[in-house]
RNA sequence: CGGAGUGUAGCUCAGCCUGGUAGAGCACUGCGUUCGGGACGCAGGGGCCGGAGGUUCGAAUCCUCUCACUCCGACCA
């Protein structure tokens, strides 16, 4: 490809709105223009990495043995009502009519869609297992559109949906995705981290996230170097401590805390770690319940495990904690508290710690279990972040904490929507059954946000080969003016093109500053220089994009060299 | 949906406080000089100052209402 016949549209500065470097470097390279909130063009140099991805999901799901088909964007709202999922899913599903004023949605998932498929067609035992894929737009109304590509409303998804005969088999084929997958993002060249996860809305049983490691992840990992337990933090059991609660040495005492309000201010005010603070989260129940959740001070709730326990909740408003404890949020604690109490494993152990009176500008010192709170076994569940340093809850050794970007999801969906759709088939005996599911998601268009995030320095993009726009740039310098030059580039570029090899030429004949920027900006991995000096002495230069300088090199060896460098 | 903030040229921003009718850098067009790391000079093109209403002789600027976007917290590939 010619740059004068190709389109590159690079900025100096990136729009204001870009945080992230992945987003920012988008936005400079030209890969992608915004359209709206979350609706994002991906311009033909950005379309190039963005095929790049789909080519190695697509060859590797195909190698696994899935069969791609290609579903409707638009689906009816009467198979979404069947599995019950038109009211669930809510708001950020993007509900359409027709004229006929029929209901319809933009897909977010296409679940309901391939089980309807499954009913019709499937019959047998004999047609299972199958797994089919489709690589299509979707569309969620996220709530807040975030970091370009990477949190788009509509953005561009491999989902696969398998179909089986029973539960070994969904099991069998959930281990040649969870292979494939760790496949496909090797082949990426990406560094990832397969990890237990929660199943969340799409429901199922067994679960696993594939996250590409950075630290500007959404995702926190807890994961322990010294076995293969990895799990997202949403999900990592806190396991119960070892140790046994010491008995107390203090009287419990009321104390003036006059506007110590939150851990760090009372901790600071007693002069005691955040350890020794108990703190204390109100919420509401679904059914109007006000419940304590407490925890130690240096802990944060998971309120995927609080849900777990409490079912749907919320945090409580200043004027319900006023209402059932008496005091304003910053000062609430479990003496005397006449409410439901959930506490985490690692309050416990806890002894002599402080926590709220339950009285605007006071908290309690000394406080202990038995003696001022009690603390019955049936309360205590695991409610917080596991944090670094915890021990593993497969007991060997302990975890650390790392950030990822969650790319690839799978599940295993058992019989959920199979039941509500009613996709049965015969087995050996003649007798009707219901399908086991399992279904597998990669957010493509996520994966090249993801891979630049983990892919540039100071000067740009620097993807891995496998995801470049184009392998080899070609810089001329004094294209037009120099004959010499010019024809040595022509020359090189017939022979690395005719050599299947993608090139970028750049014919534009700017200076070289404006080149080297532009080249190294949008991420081509291999760059060769022509220039009339070097020319004279038959030499050209080569620089690969990661590399701190270039080097000479003959210009009748340079189409070897690159061909082996590829 | 809460909280914070921003809307002025394609991009980055100044001007607003203290009203007087629109600016800079980059980008773009033409000409010339340059030519190995985002050149320089000259000449240009481009703006319903997010929108509506109000105050005023006069509004980018003050007031009200709206819309959009961004950032921080609960969802997800």
């Amino acid at each position: 490809m010619r740059v004068s016949q190709f389109f590159i549209s690079t900025l100096k500065e990136a729009p204001s709105e870009a945080e992230l470097p992945s987003h920012r470097l988008m936005l400079r390279a030209g890969y992608i223009k915004k359209l709206a909130s979350g609706l994002y063009t991906w311009m033909p140099l950005g379309l190039r990495v963005l095929r790049k991805v789909e080519r190695v999901v697509r060859e590797e799901m195909d190698r696994s043995g899935a069969i791609e088909l290609l579903m409707p964007a638009v689906q009816p709202a009467e198979l979404w009502q069947e599995t019950g999922r038109w009211e669930v899913f809510g708001p950020q599903m993007l509900k359409i009519k027709d004229r006929h004023d029929n209901q319809f949605c933009f897909g977010p998932t296409h679940e309901e869609v391939i089980t309807d498929i499954a009913r019709r067609e499937i019959r047998s035992y004999r047609q299972l297992p199958v797994n089919f894929y489709q690589i299509q737009t979707k569309f969620r109304d996220e709530v807040r559109p975030r970091f370009g590509v990477m949190r788009a409303r509509e953005f561009v998804m491999k989902d696969a949906y398998s179909f089986h005969a029973n539960f070994d088999s969904l099991e069998q084929t959930y281990r040649v995705m969870y292979d494939t997958y760790s496949r496909i993002f090797t082949r990426l060249g990406l560094q990832f981290r397969a990890v237990a996860a929660d199943t969340g809305a799409i429901g199922g049983s067994g679960s696993h996230e594939f996250h590409v490691l950075a630290d500007s992840g959404e995702d926190a990992l807890a994961f322990c170097p010294d076995s293969d337990y990895a799990a997202n933090v949403e999900l990592a059991e806190a396991v119960a401590p070892a140790s046994q609660r010491a008995a107390a040495t203090q009287e419990m005492q009321k104390v003036v805390t006059p506007g110590q309000k939150t851990i760090e201010e009372v901790a600071a005010f007693f002069g005691v770690s955040a350890q020794k603070v108990l703190k204390a989260i109100a919420v509401m129940t679904h059914d109007n319940e006000f419940v304590l959740l407490l925890l130690r001070g240096d802990h944060q709730l998971n309120e995927i495990k609080a849900g777990k326990v409490l079912g749907e909740f919320r945090f409580a408003t200043d004027d319900e904690i006023r209402q059932h404890v008496g005091c304003r949020a910053g000062y609430i604690g479990p003496v005397n508290a006449r409410v439901r109490m959930l506490f985490d494993r690692a309050t416990a152990t806890m002894s002599d710690f402080i926590c709220g009176a339950n009285d605007d500008g006071f908290h309690h010192s000394g406080v202990n279990f038995g003696r001022d709170v009690h603390l019955d076994e049936s309360s205590v569940h695991d409610l917080r972040n596991v944090v670094a340093d915890d021990a593993s809850p497969d007991g060997k050794g302990t975890l650390e904490i790392c950030r990822g970007i969650e790319v690839g999801h799978i599940f295993q969906l058992r019989t959920k929507y199979s039941e509500a759709l009613n996709a049965t088939y015969l087995d050996e005996g003649g007798k009707a059954q219901v399908m086991e599911m399992g279904c597998y998601g990669i957010g493509v268009s996520r994966i090249v946000a993801a891979a630049i995030e983990q892919n540039f320095d100071e000067r740009g993009i620097t993807l891995p080969a496998a995801m470049a726009p184009f392998q080899v740039a070609i810089a001329p310098i004094g294209y037009k003016k120099s004959a010499a030059v010019r024809e040595a580039a022509e020359k090189l570029y017939a022979e690395l093109s005719a050599a299947g090899i993608e090139v970028l030429l750049d014919d534009r004949d700017e200076r070289p500053g404006v080149m080297f920027a532009d080249l190294e900006l949008i991420g081509i991995p291999h760059r060769i220089t022509i220039g009339e000096r070097s020319l004279k002495e038959g030499q050209v230069e080569y620089q690969g994009r990661r590399d701190a300088a270039a080097q000479p090199l003959p210009l009748h060896d340079i189409a070897k060299f690159v061909k082996s460098s590829l």
